[in-house]
DNA sequence: AATTGATGTTAGTCTAACCTAACATTCCTG
DNA sequence: CAGGAATGTTAGGTTAGACTAACATCAATT
């Protein structure tokens, strides 16, 4: 996935916005990340000419398949981050804030080995409880 | 630390430039980093305008102690990313490059943490091996 | 139906960080 | 010490991604 990270950041917001609202339109996005409308307005008209959105007849928004597969994994990402850096004692809003910015820079391999590692941890950690 | 990326990395590179070979010129750091001599001279003079290098009349680079301070940080921050990735499982150059892009973004919190981490699950291993 | 407010778009600007081409300087080496 | 190679600099261009100002559209209320 070689998209830009500002890229990734839109369809993320907007896979986040979906989930919160139901519909999505550029001012929602806007006021989301903070952008202008004409930034928004901007980005949008790039990603639906390279097939990342679509946008119906009243200017819903709306990901496309390719778009959302990249929305998906950024925020699976994301989450998976917070996980183990809240799960290693970092705080909350911290932990936010690096995996907003490291989900676009860390490699599929390296993220995945987080995860197992995280994974086999909990376990551990809950076999302990248990005893 | 509120140093754009791209300048971190030019103060990394010099620390790691000098270590290797003593003195370091605008060319070395346009080698290592691929950049074209253009680019890199631009950005020395940004450098240098803002107090973390300074030129001897021969153009050798050097550091000042704002911008040591920078690029030591940088550097000790990019080992402890590499350490954490191998030892869970990362392969050395994938750790290495993830490292390279990570360690602009991830805060001081959320490396400190690692590095505990890190430490205390190393200091299990040994206990465990000891026995 | 006219006004107003919310939303979207167009046009033009800015900055950071890269580039190439061409020129300037410095340093070796014959 | 002259000339060519290595290094550094200047000038100007490109791209991405932000911005503001101003215009366009549309919907709701009076």
């Amino acid at each position: 996935m070689n998209l830009q990270e500002s890229a990734e950041m839109y369809l993320k917001t907007i896979l986040l916005l979906e989930k919160r609202n139901r519909s999505v339109r550029a001012i929602d996005i806007s006021r989301e990340m903070q952008f202008s409308r004409p930034t928004v307005s901007q980005q949008i008209k790039n990603l639906v000419a390279n097939g990342y959105l679509e946008l119906d007849d009243t200017k819903l928004i709306f990901l496309s398949p390719k778009g959302r597969k990249i929305a998906e994994e950024t925020y699976r990402r994301h989450n998976g981050l917070v996980d183990f850096f809240t799960w290693i004692g970092v705080s909350e809003e911290t932990a936010f804030e690096d995996a907003c910015r490291i989900e676009h820079y860390i490699s599929q391999e390296t993220f995945d080995r987080i995860r197992e590692y995280l994974d086999k941890c909990r376990k551990i950690d809950r076999t302990k409880k248990d005893s």
